[in-house]
DNA sequence: TTGTATGCGTTATCAG
DNA sequence: CTGATAACGCATACAA
């Protein structure tokens, strides 16, 4: 392989110094127009990249913000993704999206990518989040928990967060499913041991039932085994085909994701049996499919566009004006619709 | 901001020199096991991590591939994504996902990141792929065009790729509907102008008709606008409402897309019609949703994951064994679903 | 306005 | 086995 080009053979190919070229390059105000024109008209030709590894070896101050992604897979975080690019492109930031995988360290991904790319802020998107405090203060840039549950007990002082409160907006659709009647509540859930989304949005389930006490039946809960896929429609399904094959009674299911209630809506549909009529089910998110399913699907629906926003804009505030970490919490939507029915 | 700390602090640190504290990190042999222990010691306690940057730009061998996908948020490279990293970091490589911006230009991202990491193999994701011969040249990795439409007239020698042949494919499909009696049938397409795959299913649907000698009635095709979802839920939606609004016969919809079906289902549930019964419908790519909706989805599958495996296994053939460029045209499966019925 | 020289944090080459 | 030292490609302070 041939040696790549760098920003001196262009030098040379004009006939000016190395430093002019990199003016050109960053249209610094030092440089006369001409010169300037001149060079970019060699770079062109020459087919010239700068390497930005070079660059951001010796930059200070790169404008950049990373949004490390946990499960990029998830549609829960497709809108937010596009929120963010907007957003961040705005302030004149470059976006990074950064995916990484499940059984990554988030945290550790975060250090490295801040030396390498000199970033100035960072999202954290998705996944649990049960760090030594310790080591979340290495970070050394501002950044943003964003619809992730914090399980640990570390101090809220150094990081700031956007979510939806899980254990309350969980408690909200349970208590519509008693509302209708339902007392027979199956639940399709994530790892049992889990400490995530999942667990809180199981800790609202049962304040629901306990606090209109109603015994709660354990049986009635599905626990997924391989963690890595539980939110999804496939998960869903085989959740549900097993609570099916049992000889429990219930006339709802509550699935913690809405993925995972279409999932269980295909099993239920598959034995011939009706929704809402022979089943009552609701979801979790508000993600796009529990409104284009058919029945479409109730759903606590969080407001995920405005989250996104409000995570750029609270990161930009410790950037730029150098704010306290804060905790911004938004309320949930209850979104009624055809999956469910009175029991009669 | 505190300094950052280097190899050299932690040379310091441990009363060694800096290149022994470079070997002990990419344990290299010639150290020995004592004071390699000692400096990762030190290493972990001073929470030190290596600068990627300033090691991209030293190193001259990186095995890093990166696959740079346009459209992230289509569930339909969602399986891939998966099968990408499994193949990659079997082969000991660093794998790189890479979002790139619907009006960004691939190749001229792929040209930067092959500077910036070193990048020794490259997956192109998505998108249509219409670009100069002479900017393809400058890609000095091999790379593999995967499930991409190649419109222009490019040597083939230049390229690898994977796909299946969206013409045929979407003739297939289109036979199906007419087997089934229909012969009017509405299409859920694209831009009109796209050079891409869209029009490329356009053409089969187009040939499916002419060889049958039926005529192609042109107001029953519904175009998209707003190029940059044209293949969602949420764009099936709208052009399905607009042409149930008009006052077109037809008793079939081909979308382009499964998303797009499930979206032209939803428009079609709310009018109260039913599926198949009053409209047969189908989509293509054979995503998971085809599969979960009610009802579910009449399709052509593409092998995703053989077709992502196929896709890693020409870039490693390229980059191990320096072969020629290949290009695999895989088939795909017509899956017969719920969504459509014969005409009585 | 322009060019020269230095250093960013690593790895690799070469002596020791 | 270990330690200086020279690159890697670029941006910038400083000199011209």
């Amino acid at each position: 392989m041939m040696k790549a080009i760098t920003i001196k053979d262009i030098a040379k190919k004009c006939g000016v110094g190395i430093s002019t070229v990199s003016r050109a390059i960053n249209n610094h105000p030092d440089i006369s127009e001409e010169t300037k024109n001149m060079v970019m008209e060699v770079i062109k030709e020459s087919n010239f990249i700068p390497n930005k590894s070079a660059r951001n070896l010796k930059l200070v101050d790169t404008k950049t913000i990373a949004v490390l992604i946990k499960g990029i897979d998830n549609p829960f975080f497709q809108n937010m993704i596009r929120v963010f690019e907007e957003e961040i492109q705005n302030k004149k930031y470059t976006f990074i999206l950064h995916r990484v995988d499940t059984n990554q360290d988030e945290v550790e991904v975060a250090l490295e990518l801040i030396k390498e790319k000199r970033l100035k802020g960072i999202v954290f998107l998705g996944g649990s989040f049960s760090h030594q405090q310790e080591k979340l203060q290495e970070i050394t840039v501002p950044f943003v928990l964003s619809t992730i549950a914090i399980t640990d007990n570390v101090d809220k002082n150094l990081y700031s967060s956007v979510s939806v409160n899980d254990i309350n907006e969980s408690k909200k659709i349970v208590d519509l499913l008693l509302e209708y009647g339902h007392t027979k509540i199956a639940v399709l859930a994530a790892d049992s041991s889990d400490m995530s989304i999942s667990q809180l949005r199981i800790q609202g389930y049962r304040k629901s039932l306990t606090d209109k006490e109603i015994s709660i039946n354990e049986n009635l809960f599905r626990y997924t085994c391989d963690n890595s896929n539980a939110f999804t429609m496939e998960n869903g399904y085989k959740l549900m085909k097993n609570l099916l094959d049992s000889n429990e009674e219930y006339t709802a299911i509550y699935a913690l994701s809405d993925s995972m209630a279409v999932g269980a809506c295909k099993a239920i549909l598959e034995t011939g049996k009706k929704i809402p009529q022979d089943y009552s089910i609701v979801g979790f998110d508000g993600i796009d499919i529990s409104y284009y399913y058919n029945p479409s699907i109730t759903t606590i629906r969080q407001p995920v566009e405005q989250m996104a926003k409000e995570t750029t804009k609270i990161l930009f505030d410790l950037i730029e004006n150098e704010t306290t970490n804060q905790h911004r919490v938004f309320e949930g939507e209850l979104i009624v619709r055809q999956s469910i029915s009175k029991i009669r």
